[in-house]
RNA sequence: GGCCCCGUUGUGUAGCGGCCUAGCACGCCGCCCUCUCAAGGCGGUAGCGCGGGUUCGAAUCCCGUCGGGGCUACCA
């Protein structure tokens, strides 16, 4: 059994798509479980809409989610380069014995003109192209020629059934004469991804070849192709294929690229983990056990199977995707967590620093303390400045949200009054003695419920409705500032 | 139109002939906990597209049908 080689191929064209990094995903973990490698290669064979910017955002995204390879475009290996544009020279090469073996021929027909001659056979006009051209004789070639015609180049396709075992799908057979004769080269000479696609495959010793269902279809072509190419002595054998399904958007279509759940760096900005939004994606199409579904991705490497990938198509569900990362998050120890957490805080501009290094010892010591109330609390990293944002503000600048004055009762300002006066008198600030003292004023002596009680105090403090826990905050904010900010409030209501 | 793929609760899945009065997770609802919101705990809601077979027995096998999707370029 020789080792497995996997690729993951994409072409540099706009933001990488949530469905793109699953099949790169599901590449890369087939190869590390089974101890194969992975080969990046650029397919930027579409000068149109291939663009510098694109392939980076690539490299960066992949590096995000920790997917890595063992050859790529900048990761030279021996089947180099790994940027289709760099390859014009060995596509050529096929191509001529491709032709020189007879496995293709020069066709001159046109599109109108095979349209036609389907009509008047009584035919419909879309079947594709009918084989006309399969034996010119070099009079013929010539002929076209003289009018100033220059031809593509077909791969011939054989008279019988093409079966393609697919390691997700099991059989599939395609009935013969139901593939037509398809281009590989066009006019101009330069090749298509018909041909550049399972070449290259070829030549990079590709084993397995895992990718969209999209491609389904595209299969039997590329079979006979590698046939023709093992005859020739330029590949080893025909691959293993395994074509995942689709992920799915809203209703029953493909998640669109315009769709921007579809973008890989939203979710990144909106504050998902890597490892959060990894687990999620691996969950679209296949499963770690029947009765979990968080996980690692060293238990997903040890786990995986590509035969264990689900046929069906997978919505794209950002709610649970967001559970999955929620529960990544509180998979972290605190000080990660932190880590975590930071860029998010810096680029609101509540902190110094991207960088725990950057930090000012008060932020270092609010953060240290606060964290571990916010862990428990929050899906997203992006939800981090909403929550702990009060923390890095000056008492004056604490802005209380519209929701959280109008929920304030009728009796804040007593309860405010009695709150400040009873946190005056505390020596101990501890969450504990705050919660004695109050609750023994406002609760016991007052009789207000606790679940009112306490709500003046956290829009003081906090100006939000939903915070972290009242007291904890208090004593991270110290009694000076709490005090002031509740002054604060009392003096509007 | 032709070819191909897919079809288990709202969503993602487990299931590969009897362990299924269909499991898990997200969502949703309720309860507990509780200074808010979460987290956590407990409970609830809801599904094998349909019709025929095969079989003692089918979500699981076969056929049909319906529905959804993909491909059908000198795009990738």
């Amino acid at each position: 059994m020789s080792k497995v080689r996997v690729r993951f191929s994409p072409s540099p064209t706009g933001l990488p798509h949530v469905g793109m990094v699953r099949t790169a995903l599901f590449n890369w973990a087939y190869a590390r479980h089974t101890g194969g490698d992975m080969v990046f290669r650029i397919e930027d064979t579409d000068a149109e809409r291939d663009s510098q910017e694109s392939y980076e955002m690539l490299l960066d995204a992949m590096s995000w989610m920790g997917i890595d390879y063992d050859e790529g475009p900048d990761k030279p290996g021996p089947y180099g380069p790994y940027r289709q544009s760099e390859r014009h020279d060995l596509h050529a090469d096929v191509v001529a014995k491709l032709v020189e073996g007879g496995y293709a021929y020069e066709s001159f027909s046109t599109p109108e003109e095979v349209e036609a001659r389907h009509l008047a056979a009584g035919r419909s006009p879309k079947l594709g192209y009918d084989g006309f051209d399969r034996d010119l004789t070099e009079e013929q070639k010539a002929a076209y020629r003289a009018e100033g015609r220059e031809p593509v180049l077909r791969m011939r396709m054989p008279d019988e059934d093409i079966v393609v075992e697919d390691l997700i799908r099991g059989t599939v057979t395609f009935p013969a004469g139901t593939v037509p004769d398809y281009a590989i080269v066009r006019a101009n000479g330069i090749p298509l991804y018909t041909l550049v696609n399972p070449v290259d495959d070829a030549l990079m010793k590709i084993t397995h070849v895992l990718r969209g269902e999209d491609l389904l279809s595209s299969t039997p072509r590329q079979v006979v192709l590698w046939r023709a190419m093992v005859e020739l002595g330029i590949a080893d054998a025909v691959p293993a294929y395994a074509h995942m399904p689709m992920v799915l958007g809203e209703g029953t279509k493909k998640l669109s690229k315009r769709d921007p759940e579809s973008n890989l760096f939203h979710h990144r900005e909106r504050g998902f983990l890597p490892e959060g939004l990894l687990n999620y994606l691996a969950l679209l199409g296949w499963s770690i056990a029947p009765d979990r579904d968080v996980f690692t991705v060293e238990e997903m490497i040890a786990a995986f199977d590509i035969a264990d990938v689900n046929p069906n198509p997978a919505r794209f569900d950002l709610k649970k995707a967001e559970a999955i990362n929620g529960d990544h998050m509180r998979m972290l120890p605190a000080g990660e967590f932190a880590v975590r957490v930071l860029p998010y805080l810096h680029a609101a501009g509540y902190v110094s620093s991207p960088e725990v290094a950057g930090l000012s010892p008060h932020e270092e010591q609010t953060l240290a303390e606060a964290i571990p109330l916010v862990q428990t609390r929050m899906n997203l990293l992006g939800e981090a400045p909403g929550m702990l944002g009060f923390l890095f503000v000056d008492d004056s600048a604490v802005v209380v949200e519209g929701a959280a004055r109008a929920k304030l009762p009728e009796n804040a300002a007593s309860i405010l009054d009695a709150s400040i006066e009873v946190l005056e008198a505390l020596e101990d600030f501890s969450p504990e003695a705050q919660q004695d003292a109050l609750k023994a004023k406002l609760v016991e002596e007052m009789g207000i419920k606790p679940r009112f009680a306490f709500g003046p105090l956290r829009v003081a403090v906090t100006g939000r409705l939903v915070s972290p826990p009242l007291f904890e905050s208090m004593e991270i904010l110290g009694k000076e500032h709490s005090l002031t900010r509740l002054r604060a409030l009392r003096a509007t209501v």
